[in-house]
DNA sequence: CTCAGTGCAAAGGATTTGCATGCCG
DNA sequence: CGGCATGCAAATCCTTTGCACTGAG
């Protein structure tokens, strides 16, 4: 990996006066391995000891910190990912059958474009602090499958 | 209006077996008079007198036949819009300050650049039926002017 | 010793559903 | 008459929170 992400995740968490636990290391670990947006369930079956409770309120902490984002996709489950200043901009791709969330790119030109026409479209609407959020969705692999032999 | 939305929700709900009731067209004319996505407590401000479980299958019955669309935005309350081909396409402005959704549109010319670049990324990984969702967050007027005074 | 972190269990809140009634076709 | 539509109330399910315990500084 480019930067440390550890490094990152103690100070910032040190910065909203937090300690970097092993809890907390271990499951910004599972979000940098995972490389697509977790929920609660799926950080759970990567870590089965883990209490619920904890789960959720580590993400909170982290979330906090700036050290995770939370993202709603399509169903009814929050999901959790890296921030993007410690992984890189992306975009996802959203499965309407099952829910799966997958991480892509755009050409960088296109990037920028969508950049100008954003900053437009804010100031005209007088919206401040813009971000983007440029989303796919559609139907995975697996479900398109499952709809044929349906 | 440009087409007749009430005929062509009546013809799609009855290919899906299903009536075109007063209390459905109701909620059909505050979707399209808002102008942008309503929660179910937006909705039932607009008709106190509708009982909230009937506003919650209303809006399912319409999103299965394709006259409603059911978005996620930053908060924990589901929206409902008219489906596009109903309305015009468009994007969303999301403010994270008060859960308020805007509508905005992009220049023609770049909807037709992402429209390409979503489908090279949809077809690389193997998504299908894929519509896209542009959306901006940010803080609206009244939420910057608050966050200023504060 | 003090206070943040953790676990367990119970509460919270949006959404869904079971069941009985009403009404269109 | 039969079945969809509707109301009311209870249930569901993701998520949050209260409280007690443990461990680091």
């Amino acid at each position: 990996m480019s930067i440390d992400v550890h490094s990152v995740a103690a100070s910032r968490l040190a910065a909203v006066g937090q300690r970097y636990t092993p809890g907390r290391r271990m499951l910004v670990d599972t979000l940098r391995t995972a490389g697509r947006p977790l929920t609660i369930p799926e950080i759970k079956d990567a870590s089965p000891w883990l209490p619920q409770s904890s789960a959720y309120r580590t993400m909170a902490v982290l979330t906090q910190a700036g050290i995770v984002r939370r993202i709603v996709a399509v169903d009814e489950f929050a999901r959790f990912e890296l921030a993007e200043d410690l992984s890189t901009h992306h975009h996802h791709l959203l499965c309407t059958g099952c829910g799966v969330v997958a991480d892509f790119e755009l050409p960088p030109k296109l990037e920028d474009q969508l950049e100008t026409a954003f900053e437009a479209a804010a100031t005209q609407h007088r919206f401040a602090s813009v971000q983007h959020r440029v989303d796919l969705v559609g139907l995975c692999t697996a479900c398109t499958d499952a709809a044929n032999r349906a």
